[in-house]
RNA sequence: GGGCGUUUAGCUCAGCUGGUUCAGAGCAUCUGCCUUACAAGCAGAGGGUCGGCGGUUCGAAUCCGUCAACGCCCACCA
């Protein structure tokens, strides 16, 4: 006897090592149309999160459909280098056992870091598999090893020739704690409460009996060691007697000129604007106009530097709050107010940025982006859901040059080569750069050891952004067979966030290297959320383990957990209960395949309400196949699970099971026996790319199988081709109308404490074809059915349609006044839905202006209104005899 | 400060170009059932003036305007 209860323990492995042995997951070229996905490349030194649960979930969905569908489908697996997070990663593990990055050189740290890469590297992938992820492991890649890397390279150095490629001093955005530039995305805003602190500079000229001052507002008082001006708006008569002198900048004592610019806001503060050109955009941008100099105060980490004069080496915070002090102290600080402000915050340490000026490179993008953006707009790349069309055309519409330099040295050394008398060349390799080299200076005896490569790497999304090029080595081998035949890919599955960073430069790099589209379709998932609506993160310890749920749940219950509440670009507000509706699913299906292959098959003639039930499902099917090919035409991969689910659930083990099962311990015919297999099936295919574990399990044992063969790569059910004939119509619609029959019997029997197992029999009062009498028979434990003019006394009748159908009940079951008491009420809502109906009828600019299709359906609805109204009346008439 | 989006049952969401698939689905709730595939189940039931107001129309959840709440993205106001 089999389990009353699905295990998937057992199973998944088992199955999932069948498919790799098979090499089902692995995808050559051929002639058969190919179906590409690339993988969203997880931190190499990353664990499983719950985000990456939904969206791989979604991915192999895709992939395994597709593969049934007969496409060629390869799903291309790897991980990313990560640089800032895995070398704080590095950085924190070293320093905790005492040893400071500092003191390494860099090919010391760097063997430190692959280390740590090898350690734990690829656990991530291991999990994926655990889910069931149908990737061609064989393909898998990393972004930094050898042919990513060279990748890269190439690249930048083509880049670089083209001309798009610049070196320059710019304000970036420092991260202290890393010690590098970020590009903008990298910065998260954040409201901070914090303080404006009105300052007191000494005007020069003032006597020094009575000194006059110029009133600065400021949220950053720190960096007044930075000052070297004061700017007022040319146009604020309040401020106007400041205009040509000279103030002293507190604690400093330095004297700096007053200028005069509109962009300074004359309604904020006083007015009066401190210009610290070394670290504030904005005030680099006046440093620029009008040529000040530029005082840097910070070293890298974030403390301050010679300029900070006795508060050199203190961190910028901690001098924030002395520097208040002392100001406090010497009268300069006339007040504070609270304030609100944005602070940017690095997206991977968490610190505050600092705006920092430093010699970056940077990738000029306004061209490069523009067939990005019309391939977009036009839809040559659709975005799913399309409400991001409007995000992604503003960045693209003001894209900025994107900082692609990095101060670390985990990732892909920037391959520049500064020549000793200055100057520097960009080459692929240390000898095209010799030579190169060579050739700039005119001197030829120049060796390698005369050239110093630059020491920043590149951002790890300069690695990324070529990934669904690079992974089938389409950089290094343009016209490999590969990239001709996988590429352009079809679909992405990512998360909003990364729109920018990633997906918006995929589109880029793809056109620039290829052509073309680098995929068609972009699926958007949401953001897993907990109950209370937040984001699910380590540091809020409120999600849950991926690989506990699978072991508690099954892979294929957390799959349709994760899936059940996910229509694209919305969030997930994710619910173990989910998983355990999954779980309960499982446990459906495998219960059904019992019941199912627990008959025995006797030659028996088939009943007639299997032979029904087997021409309405046949039916069913083919329509809810129709319905899941729409629904992923339109990625509602959610909808579509749902549809197959209530096909399984209801359709088939509530309504068809029930119909052909045969009494208890008696046998099938073989007709219904291999028709019932045949509905096992195909439903299990169509279940199959959500979950792929216990329908490969029940697949296997439906019938003989040889070795090789699986479910995985079986074919997709395809709807009837069959134009809808008039027969397979009218079979839906009585089969509609039969469960509406059956289900008022059933609800009268609640009403009534009729047990099921009590007969009971039906009257038929009016029209009604006989042709599904042995499916109520059946299904509503009826001994008969009779058709009469008029129903029986001690009968309670219901109304499907317009026939009157009516169960005997014998007279001490009946309670006449409450049984006319509903009809009543039935019949007063009939009568004002007629009464409604007829209004509209009577209206005359309604008969005149609606179509006729409109008004005929009107018609109908006062006829059958009518009707239900008289049968209704004499029902009550009857009771009240 | 700009732009975009959302608001339909207790929860999560469907409802395409205005009219019987117009008020739906799943979950949750309630009521019966241990009915020999499944109690992790079965059979039923209840539940929403479609965010507010105004307009267009014979007819509005659906179109227009406006207000409100929430969310997201972008932005250099110290």
């Amino acid at each position: 006897m089999i389990a009353t209860k699905y295990d998937p323990s057992d199973v998944e492995s088992k199955w999932y090592d069948y498919w790799m042995k098979h090499g089902f997951f692995h995808s050559e070229p051929d002639e058969r149309e190919p179906y590409t996905i690339v993988i969203p490349p997880p931190n190499v030194t990353g664990v499983l999160h719950m985000g990456h649960m939904l969206n791989n979930t979604i991915q192999d969905i895709l992939i395994r459909r597709a593969r049934m569908m007969g496409k060629n489908a390869c799903w291309v697996p790897g991980t990313d280098h990560a640089s800032i997070a895995t070398e704080a990663k590095v950085v924190a593990k070293l320093a905790a056992e005492g040893v400071k990055k500092s003191e390494l050189t860099r090919e010391q740290f760097l063997e430190h870091a692959w280390e740590w890469t090898h350690k734990h590297g690829g656990i991530i992938l291991e999990q994926l598999k655990k889910l069931g992820a149908s990737c061609d492991w064989d393909r898998t890649c990393f972004t930094m090893d050898e042919k990513r890397s060279e990748s890269v390279i190439k690249v930048f150095v083509d880049l670089y020739n083209k001309g798009l490629i610049y070196r320059g001093v710019r304000m970036v955005n420092w991260d202290p704690e890393a010690k590098t530039a970020l590009s903008d995305e990298e910065v998260n805003h954040k409201e901070q409460q914090g303080k404006l602190y009105y300052l007191r500079y000494k005007i020069v000229s003032s006597s020094p009996g009575e000194p006059e001052y110029a009133v600065i507002a400021t949220t950053r008082p720190e960096t007044i060691l930075g000052d070297t001006a004061v700017c007022i708006n040319p146009n604020d008569p309040k401020n106007a007697h400041l205009k040509g002198k000279r103030v002293i900048v507190p604690i400093a004592d330095r004297e700096v000129p007053i200028i005069e610019d509109e962009y300074v806001d004359i309604e904020f503060g006083t007015g009066c604007l401190k210009v610290t050109p070394a670290h504030d955009v904005n005030d680099y941008i006046l440093g620029e106009k009008y040529n000040l100099p530029v005082l840097d105060i910070f070293n890298d980490d974030g403390t301050l530097n010679h300029y900070g004069l006795h508060y050199e080496g203190k961190d910028r915070f901690e001098v924030r709050r002395l520097i208040e002090e002392e100001l406090t102290e010497k009268g300069l600080m006339e007040k504070t107010e609270s304030y609100e402000n944005k602070v940017g915050f690095s997206e991977r340490t968490n610190v505050p940025i600092e705006p920092k000026l430093s010699m970056q490179w940077f990738l000029k993008m306004e061209d490069l982006a523009k067939p990005a953006l019309e391939a977009v707009m036009n839809d040559a790349i659709r975005l799913i859901p399309p409400k991001f069309k409007n995000m992604y055309r503003h960045w693209m519409e003001n894209v900025k040059d994107w900082c692609i330099s990095r101060q670390l040295w985990w990732g892909h050394r920037i391959p520049a080569y500064y020549l000793p008398e200055g100057g520097f060349v960009v080459a692929e390799t240390e000898a095209k750069a010799l030579e190169t080299a060579r050739a700039k200076s005119g001197n030829n005896r120049l060796s390698l050891t005369d050239l110093r490569q630059d020491e920043d790497c590149l951002d790890t999304w300069f690695s990324s952004w070529l990934w669904p090029i690079s992974v089938f080595d389409g950089i290094n081998e343009p016209d490999n067979k590969d990239i001709g035949y996988y590429y352009p890919t079809n679909d992405l599955v990512t998360a909003p966030e990364i729109i920018f960073f990633w997906v918006a430069r995929m589109i880029i790099s793809g056109y620039e290297y290829r052509h073309e589209p680098c995929f068609r379709n972009v699926y958007f998932t949401g953001i897993v959320r907990d109950k209370l609506g937040r984001k699910m993160s380590k540091s809020l310890g409120n999600s849950p383990d991926p690989i506990e749920l699978m072991d508690q749940y099954g892979a294929d219950g957390v799959r349709m957990g994760m899936l059940l509440t996910s229509p694209a670009g919305n969030d997930l507000p994710f619910d173990e209960a989910l998983c355990e509706q999954g779980r309960n699913f499982n446990n459906k299906i495998w219960n059904a395949f019992r019941l199912v292959k627990g008959w025995e098959i006797a030659n028996i003639p088939q009943p007639d309400s299997a032979a029904i039930a087997i021409r309405w499902f046949e039916e069913q099917l083919s329509q809810t196949i129709e319905n899941l090919d729409d629904l992923f035409a339109k990625y509602r991969i959610s909808e579509a699970l749902m549809e197959v689910y209530k096909l399984f659930r209801d359709e088939f083990s509530s309504w068809y099971l029930e119909m052909v099962k045969p009494a208890y311990q008696q046998p099938i015919d073989p007709k219904t026996y291999e028709a019932t297999l045949k509905f096992f099936d195909a439903l299990l295919r169509l279940l199959h790319p959500f979950m792929p574990f216990i329908t490969e399990e029940l697949w296997q044992a439906l019938e003989e199988r040889n070795e090789g063969e699986s479910i995985m790569v079986s074919e997709m059910p395809g709807a009837k081709n069959t134009n809808k004939s008039g027969h397979a119509l009218l079979d839906m619609e009585r089969m509609e109308e039969a469960k509406e029959i059956i289900a008022n019997i059933r609800t009268i029997r609640a009403q009534k404490n009729i047990p099921n197992k009590e007969r009971l029999a039906l009257q038929v009062i009016g029209e009604y074809p006989t042709d599904y009498y042995p499916v109520l028979l059946k299904m509503a434990n009826l001994s008969d059915i009779e058709r009469t003019p008029e129903k029986s006394d001690g009968a309670v009748s219901f109304l499907v349609k317009t026939t009157e159908f009516a169960v005997l009940l014998g007279s001490n079951n009946i309670n006449a006044t409450e049984e006319s008491a509903k009809l009543k009420e039935e019949l007063k809502y009939q009568q004002g839905f007629l009464e409604s109906v007829l209004e509209k009828l009577n209206n005359e600019s309604f008969v005149s202006k609606a179509p006729e299709k409109v008004i005929m359906i009107e018609r109908k609805k006062q006829a059958d209104a009518e009707s239900k109204i008289k049968s209704l009346r004499e029902s009550i008439a009857a009771l009240e005899n």
